[in-house]
DNA sequence: TCGAAAAGGTCAAGGG
DNA sequence: CCCTTGACCTTTTCGA
């Protein structure tokens, strides 16, 4: 910098709070930090910390534990695809000095920075928080492929400089540049969830206190057209007030068509605060950024509509289960009110009974007359178990299943449902015919190929046979991969306290629900009722973000992979762990997944409205469309081609059902979800035996979990098959919510829930 | 085209 | 003596 230049204000480093020197990676740090980064990326896999994984990190003991310095550049979200490139804005500059020379607390970045949010002059192609903290599956997301094959013909690629190597340099993806907002969002969602966190605890607090739902737990109650009835501070917000405003025009922001994409300002744009008025232009040629975290952000794969996408996909599975079994409520309501077990932030306690009792399988089929649709649920659920178990006991067919096992995990074929190989490979684990002294260490977790890539990440503990032999499954070896799994257990627990942390505010709320003390919040066909609940959806959404991606970078050894395969595999399973954590909030008669910290249950009403009769029909109707499937083929072909070769939205309504009813503790459901997340057969992933590595990994301590139950090994199976067709019900709710448009709902909805006083 | 900002590179200093 | 750190330097990139 010239002699007698200014430097742009940059505050304090965020990892060590030393002067910060500028943004690196991503994030502003100084010299040091920025080095330690540089130089960790190679070999961060050998740090360790040996005081417990809590150091405090300042300018004088920074050098004491690289493993938690690093760690803390992560957490801030520090990537080497996280490249900025380009100067300040000059009026910028020029006001974070004037504010820098007034300004008497230190973080003057950040107080720059606040101030500058809604600039106008700031480089055009910010996001919002949501978007740039959301996910949409990948695979499924609802683009229309015209939007995606004009952003593909405009360019629209992102050019990665790798540090290490340049043959990646060019990804198909859409970014965003990082700026200097990113700074302040950065802390602004660090403060916003340390807040939410507060406002969830003091929730849960005042729930003691009956009179504390009463303000909020009927919006109908004061619908005036005007949104009076919505809590103050939720009114106050811009994100309400840009929404509110996209809304009075009448139409709530679905794609309706690619060519309105690129020019409208006012819908998406205007509920996801994002000051971009093109987002797929200004995107183009840029260097790949990362504001808040890697994996939160590249894959903002339109900059217009990846929040209505994403905003969407959250809502909309609860959406389209709630309308599960119409009738059949009343039964099930009174049945399993008397089920309600005590909840819990323990992650083991047991998941609420009400839908997992040992008798739900009684009361699936015994809720009156008038729910044939249900009933078939349960008798396909019941024609597949039992096709499983037959198959399971057959020892040629164990060899079969062990051979394909082996070659499509070789091959990667697209010819088998992703959950169904986890499906095989656990099958082999938990069969009971196996003579082995450790289930747990049965598979492929041994095999030659994987020998190499062994130490990643947390399970770096493995002390294995790296000569590429076989290993011979000693008594040794069980035991270091007993301790193996028992470690990672352990480092499983800060995860799973993520992705449970609103479930227990949930669950409250729905114990409450349950006991009475709640009433289902009505929905009617009031349109502004309808906005209410898009805007709720919107806000709801970032929850579900902190909870998925909070699990993902803190699940053991998944930090360890490219950014480039956690952004994938994130995005693949995102969709997949939000329906099987809340899964247990979608039973009975209606969903009663909260939208979180808005306090209100939306009802199967408003889903219909955003899904339309056609597949709330659907759904219910399963058992027409199941009975398609030729039950006399062998059981081989049931068990891998049920799932891809005829995926109807029937089973994900199903696949749900069954979820629950296997009552799996809050570890369990967890290690699904990582699972999920370590999917190896993720295409195109740079390190896929890493990756494999660790999807075995979990594998093999679900197993170790799950075969203590009876009848683990067709369970598992099940299980399996159930979790992989949640992706396919995703995509066609998803199609339902972007053709949905407040002008003109697919459905007219009658309100069907009574409230009734308590 | 200039020059600001960030990446990558270099090497003296310091610790083990 | 070797390795790590971090301040400083050079190169790259892109906003003005």
């Amino acid at each position: 910098m010239p002699i007698g230049a200014i430097p742009f204000p940059f505050g304090k480093c965020k990892i060590c709070k030393d002067k910060a020197t500028g943004v690196h990676y991503g994030v502003a740090t100084c010299e040091g930090c920025k080095g330690i980064f540089k130089r960790s990326i190679p070999k961060a896999h050998k740090y360790k910390c040996f005081f417990g994984g809590q150091c405090d990190i300042s300018p004088k003991n920074r050098n004491r534990c690289k493993s938690c310095r690093f760690n803390m550049c992560l957490q801030f979200g520090m990537s080497i695809d996280a490249v900025k490139m380009g100067r300040i804005p000059k009026t910028e500059k020029e006001k974070a000095l004037a504010e820098a020379a007034d300004e008497t607390t230190p973080d003057q970045i950040n107080n720059f920075l606040q101030s500058e949010e809604h600039s106008s002059s700031f480089p055009q192609n910010v996001c919002s928080i949501e978007q740039r903290h959301s996910f949409a599956p990948q695979k499924v997301c609802a683009v229309s492929p015209q939007s995606l094959e004009r952003n593909s013909e405009e360019g629209n690629h992102m050019h990665v400089q790798h540090m290490n190597t340049l043959e990646n340099s060019e990804i198909e993806t859409n970014s965003r540049v990082l700026n200097h907002h990113d700074f302040h969002e950065r802390s602004e969602i660090e403060q916003n969830f340390k807040e939410r966190l507060q406002n969830c605890q003091e929730f849960q607090e005042k729930s003691q206190n009956e009179r504390n739902f009463e303000n909020w737990r009927n919006p109908r109650k004061s619908a005036n057209g005007n949104c009076q009835n919505l809590p103050m501070d939720f009114q106050k917000t811009e994100f309400f007030e840009m929404s509110w405003q996209t809304l009075q025009k009448g139409h709530i922001p679905a794609l309706q068509d690619t060519s309105s994409q690129h020019n409208t300002t006012s819908g998406i744009n205007s509920l996801s605060q994002c000051h971009s008025t093109d987002g797929i232009n200004s995107l183009s040629q840029r260097h790949s950024t990362d504001g808040i975290n890697s994996l939160s952000q590249r894959h903002s794969t339109d900059g217009i509509n990846s929040l209505s996408k994403r905003h969407s996909t959250d809502g909309i599975n609860s959406l389209s289960f709630s309308a599960v079994s119409e009738t059949c409520d009343k039964n099930m309501h009174e049945s399993n009110s008397q089920n309600v077990q005590t909840f819990s932030n323990n992650h083991d306690v047991l998941r609420p009974s009400t839908f997992s009792s040992p008798n739900s399988d009684v009361q699936m089929t015994t809720c009156g007359p008038n729910v044939p649709s249900t009933s078939k649920v349960h008798f396909s659920s019941i024609v597949i178990e039992e096709l499983v178990r037959q198959v399971l006991e057959k020892p040629e067919v164990t060899q079969i299943l062990h051979e394909r096992s082996n070659s499509l995990s070789s091959q990667s074929s697209t010819s088998i449902g992703e959950g169904q190989l986890d499906a095989l490979r656990l099958a082999e684990v938990a069969s009971p015919n196996e003579n082995n002294t450790n289930n747990a260490v049965t598979y492929n977790m041994f095999d030659a190929e994987n020998l190499a890539s062994r130490q990643i990440g947390n399970v770096q503990q493995i002390n294995f046979d790296m000569n590429g032999t076989e290993v011979e499954k000693s008594e040794e070896v069980a035991k270091e991969s007993k301790e193996l799994i028992n470690v990672t257990l352990e480092r499983f627990k800060a995860p799973v306290d993520l992705l449970f942390h609103y479930q227990a505010f949930n669950r409250d709320c729905y114990k409450n629900h349950k006991s009475g003390e709640w009433k289902v919040p009505m929905t009617n066909t009031d349109k502004e009722e309808l906005k209410f609940i898009w805007n709720q959806l919107m806000e709801g959404v970032k929850y579900y973000n902190e909870q998925v991606m909070g699990f993902a970078s803190k699940t053991p050894g998944f930090s360890k992979f490219t950014m480039a395969d956690q952004e994938k595999l994130t995005m693949n399973a995102y969709m997949e762990i939000w329906m099987m954590i809340n899964s247990e909030f979608l039973c009975e008669n209606e969903s009663y997944v909260l939208l979180n910290n808005t306090k209100v249950f939306y009802s199967k009403a408003t889903m219909k409205m955003i899904l339309g009769e056609e597949l709330t029909t659907l759904m219910l109707d399963f058992g027409r469309k199941f009975s398609q499937y030729n039950l006399s083929d062998t059981e081989i072909g049931l068990l891998c081609a049920i799932r891809l070769t005829n995926p109807d939205t029937e089973i994900g309504l199903l696949s749900a059902i069954r979820l629950t009813t296997l009552n799996l503790s809050d570890t369990e459901i967890g290690l699904l979800c990582a699972i999920r997340l370590t999917n190896p057969d993720v295409e195109n992933l740079e390190e896929k035996d890493k990756v494999e590595l660790l999807n075995s990994h979990f594998l093999d301590i679900f197993a170790s979990m799950f075969n203590k139950r009876p009848h683990s090994s067709r369970m598992a199976l099940s299980l399996f098959q159930y979790m992989s067709v949640l992706k396919t019900i995703t995509q066609l709710q998803q199609e339902a919510i972007f053709n949905f448009s407040l002008d003109s709902p697919p459905v007219e909805v009658v309100t069907e829930i009574e409230v009734t006083p308590t």
